[in-house]
DNA sequence: CGCTATATGTAGCAATACTATCTATGGAAC
DNA sequence: GTTCCATAGATAGTATTGCTACATATAGCG
């Protein structure tokens, strides 16, 4: 998987993982791996900072928990975030119908000059 | 169309359009337009520059053409731009249904803790 | 006591698509 | 005839964003 295949679409699958459940960032780690059959195995360094950028944006909100003296940051979708859910799955629908019409292809092209 | 979402992806884009002709850059923008049936409809100033991309990187060759007083550098696929090619559709279709299984299902998760 | 899994976080980097801007020709509109 | 649009190419600078590498800390196992 091409590092840069992900960019703007990261935002999404963390609103999809915590769709319904509060998850910490190790945890989300962990559903997105196992959601995506071992796709995406993401680095630390990529879901940290991009919770928290979803918390400033206000699509999630977080609390501190502690749970067998590990401290743990536990996210959860605000309502915006569910809005924003929603939308990002709407435009996935879009995004994935254009590029699978324009790459999906097996055949070239017909010779039209 | 969030401008994020094509990243990683437009080189394939690129590359399928100039799969068995070869289109200068003006034609490869209007061949992202109607292929996408209006999903992409990119500025010069991302097609030009992805193009000379791929040029510096072996995928695509050119060569100039004069067509009604009009210059235009024409594209065409390498070898290794078709092997490129082959294995982007393959690496799309593993991250497509990566994201499709996370985004994808309507429900929330179940309670699992 | 060291190693692994769990758990959080940051600084700096690299890649890349976009905005804004510029140049130029041919043909249609007015 | 001159203004405007479609065609055609190009680049500088910007912003976003995911990744690498690193730092910190606890629990449990051997």
């Amino acid at each position: 998987m091409r590092a840069e295949a992900l960019k703007g679409h990261l935002d999404g699958l963390l609103l999809a993982v915590l769709d319904g459940r509060a998850l910490h960032g190790y945890a989300v780690i962990e559903a997105l791996r196992e959601g995506s059959d071992g796709a995406f195995d993401l680095p630390t360094g990529t879901v940290y900072p991009a919770l928290r950028r979803l918390e400033r944006a206000g699509l999630v909100r977080s609390g501190w928990s502690t749970v067998a003296g590990r401290r743990r940051r536990t996210y959860e979708l605000t309502d915006a975030g569910r809005r924003a859910l929603a939308s990002q799955r709407t435009a996935w629908e879009a995004f994935s119908a254009a590029v699978s019409a324009l790459l999906g292809r097996r055949d070239p092209w017909p010779a039209t000059h």
